[in-house]
RNA sequence: GCCGCAUUCGUCUAGAGGCCCAGGACACCGCCCUCUCAAGGCGGAGAUCACCGGUUCGAAUCCGGUAUGCGGUACCA
């Protein structure tokens, strides 16, 4: 039997990480197994569902590596594999057609009960001490009383037939679990009285309808699993195997929210988190490849997943981790990968010092290049780009006196160094300007003023980038060029100048 | 409340009866390197393996109970 995995969104956000470390999980499997990865959109919630929405999921996944061979549309390709529509909301007569059967089997009731008497019954319940269930008021009508109810003009909804007894299944990374079905809250309704199915109903159509095999999810449905497979059997279909997932936490141990934490792929891509990090760090929460090696791609992660090392317990996002990964490779991207993901970025941070009235050269992959040895282990994230090299692409830095002014020294000594350094750059740019050719006359300079080498780099390193934290001084200077070096030194004396008097 | 699942350094985890008075990684601290910031190297601190009982010559590992946490309990997914 081949291996046929899902994922299955609901467009009612933007593709969540919880989401993403499921779909990742179903895929290694797939791939692992030599199985099929079919994504399904789960759109049956139609006052929460949007196109943007959907539209971040499938981005967000192709962002991720994460690509299907069964499923939605892709970029202008045509829905793959012949198990579709994989919309639900194009699935509707098939669930209404299901539906149908299980009325006819008597598997399934329509249910008359309004919504206050279903309050009420729950608040009698929980007077009573009992746990919230449907009482059954509607399992047996008789065909008089149905039509007394509709008469009223009660809409119904399908409630399906729990039954009783014990549902047991082998999870494959939690080992058996057994519910009894009392804890099920009674009979469950499957279709709305609008018509539209719910979610454990149309999950089960679906996976029955496209074959699923392993239904590979988050930790929250572990508790559901137990409907689905009494649906399963109604359905007279094979249950497939389970496999739940730890949960993803918020600092505080609660399942990832919103609220607490970053949950959106897209924003971590936004900060400029590259996807081979991210989906290693995915990987790692809640799977170890029993070594200790810790980084790899998508394809190594393939090779070495098994749903029966994934572990139990729920596992928190920790950023400091991500941030670290996101470091180990963003080093170990190309020149030429690395310049074109950080141009964007550098870009934005410019657009917007424009927009605010300043004067920037916008920067090409040429500008960046050059730049690489002394950028790339210095960026955790793609975004940190900006404050590394902007200096070089303004017009003008601003610079806080201040921040000119090392702490042993005065405006006036700081004034004084900054002329005296213009002085020694000015003469090895009429020579050469090279890196290695500045060190050694400026050590020399402070060396003969009695000044700490340090201090004066770093008043030459404000003067001319507005920072305090840059790239080596020298590297930086001849990315600025002879010309700008000075202007600014001189900028930057003035301005001591005018302190000082 | 009821049902279910979980519990190894702050965090992610290794560990499947003796190799473990518990290993790695992130974070933290110190030193080295050093013009700042990083990166890197070296070292350190950090877990009575939730607790209590049991099984066993021997338990982080098996069993039972307790506690705590989390999840589920919708005409949400």
């Amino acid at each position: 039997m081949t291996v046929r995995v899902r994922i299955a969104p609901s467009p009612t956000g933007p593709l969540h990480i919880g989401t993403a470390r499921t779909a990742l999980f179903n895929y290694l499997f797939a791939r692992r197994e030599g199985g099929t990865f079919i994504l399904r959109m789960e759109d049956t919630d139609v006052a929460r569902s949007t196109i943007e929405y959907e539209k971040d999921i499938l981005d967000s996944l192709h962002w991720l590596g994460i690509d299907w061979d069964e499923g939605l549309e892709v970029a202008g390709m045509p829905a793959k594999g012949p198990y579709g529509p994989y919309r639900q909301m194009q699935r509707l007569d098939r669930y209404a057609a299901v539906a149908q059967t299980l009325l006819a089997e008597d598997k399934a009731y329509y249910c008359y009960c309004t919504q206050e008497e279903l309050a009420a019954d729950r608040m009698a319940q929980q007077a009573a001490h009992q746990p919230p269930h449907y009482v059954g008021r509607c399992a047996h009508l008789t065909p008089e009383e149905q039509r007394a109810k509709k008469a009223q003009g009660r809409k119904p909804v399908i409630r399906f037939r729990v039954g009783e007894g014990v549902v047991a299944f082998d999870d494959i990374v939690r080992g058996r679990v057994e519910i009894d079905t009392t804890a099920l809250g009674g009979d469950l309704i499957i279709v709305r009285s609008d018509g539209t199915p719910l979610y454990h109903f149309s999950v089960c159509v679906d996976d029955v309808d496209m074959a699923i095999t392993h239904v590979i999810r988050g930790e929250d449905h572990l508790s559901n699993t137990p409907k689905h497979i009494l649906l399963f059997r109604a359905l007279g279909a094979e249950v497939p195997q389970f496999a739940h997932l730890p949960l993803i936490l918020n600092p505080d141990r609660t399942k990832m929210s919103k609220r607490k934490s970053q949950t959106a792929v897209a924003d971590y891509r936004a900060q400029g988190f590259i996807p081979e990090a991210f989906v290693n760090f995915l990987a790692l929460l809640g799977w170890s490849s029993g070594t200790e090696e810790e980084i790899f791609t998508l394809d190594e992660l393939a090779q070495r997943f098994e749903l029966s090392s994934v572990h139990s317990a729920g596992a928190v996002f920790d950023r400091e981790r991500l941030e670290w990964l996101n470091g180990q490779w963003i080093r170990k991207l190309s020149d030429e990968e690395l310049v074109e993901r950080c141009l964007p970025f550098l870009m934005h941070d410019l657009e917007k010092v424009r927009d605010e009235g300043g004067v920037v050269h916008m920067p090409t992959t040429e500008d960046l290049r050059p730049l690489v040895p002394i950028i790339r282990e210095r960026l955790p994230m793609l975004a940190a780009i900006g404050p590394l090299v902007d200096f070089l692409f303004v017009e003008e830095v601003t610079v806080e006196p201040d921040m000119l002014i090392p702490k042993r020294w005065d405006a006036a000594a700081a004034a004084d160094a900054l002329k005296a350094a213009r002085g020694v750059i000015a003469k090895v740019g009429e020579v050469s300007f090279e890196a290695d050719e500045l060190e050694a006359p400026l050590r020399a300079l402070a060396e003969e003023r009695g000044w700490k080498a340090g201090d004066l780099f770093m008043a030459i390193r404000v003067a001319v980038t507005g920072r305090t934290a840059t790239p080596p001084l020298f590297d930086t200077l001849v990315a600025l060029g002879y010309e700008r070096s000075l202007q600014r030194l001189d900028a930057a004396r003035e301005t001591l100048d005018a302190l000082a008097a």
